[in-house]
DNA sequence: ATAATTTGCTACTAAAAAGATAGCAAGGAG
DNA sequence: CTCCTTGCTATCTTTTTAGTAGCAAATTAT
């Protein structure tokens, strides 16, 4: 299996360093593991509806990426479907500011018109 | 040219939503993202000062991401090199706390000894 | 008990993104 | 002028993501 979930403290996809920011950066950076956080922060959800949410992402990716969020301990699947660990919730709590924080960038964005 | 940062409000890679957080998380999502936010934080470098501190990231995903970065107003270009604009300082400040709490993560990572 | 549905995937293929390397034009310093 | 540094672009290879089909196991309905 070619499945290697950035550890910290080993060598990951473009991080050679093993600083533990940078392996989070590595796990946070690939598609869709931002937005499978923010979908499981309400309640835990099944494959398929996870899938949903996440605007029908390939089976194929939802599950590679499920893999590594479980083996980094932020996500775990128990009778519910997949839900966040302790571990997640906590990640999630540093997340949730961006939520409102986006909104005011997507307004700049539009209040300038160079783009 | 094909480059396409995605917009709050328009249709980006992955992303058919256009909300916000979504847009957010696509651009986040992507290589090398997360980490150049990190490097500039502190003061303005040059392309290769940043491509030095990325761990020799190639210099085609560096001028990709920065083009998105300056797009997305997160980062501009003056006379001491790249650096942060207020926006990107902002969000900065939100993942300020990862740094911190990545630490915590790895500790728990090495005690399960799961992986 | 049987049939239909849901769930959690895997296989396969195509397209897109990332990574690696070479090198060049523009600007400044000596 | 010559030698660096800077900010790239071009080209090519490898890896990742996307898209679609479908299947085995578990659950629910009849």
């Amino acid at each position: 299996m070619s499945f290697s979930p950035p550890k910290p403290g080993q060598l990951v996809r473009g991080s050679r360093s093993g600083k533990p920011i940078m392996a989070l950066f590595d796990l946070l950076g690939r598609s869709w593991s931002l937005g499978i956080l923010w979908q499981l922060s309400d309640k835990p959800l099944t494959f398929r509806e996870l899938q949903n949410r996440c605007e029908n992402v390939s089976p194929t990716v939802l599950n590679r990426r499920l893999k590594e969020l479980r083996a980094s301990l932020l996500v775990d699947h128990g009778s519910q479907g997949y839900g966040l660990t302790e571990l997640g919730q906590e990640l999630f709590s540093l997340l949730e500011p961006f939520g409102r924080w986006s909104i005011n960038w997507a307004d700049r964005f539009k209040q300038d018109g160079s783009n």
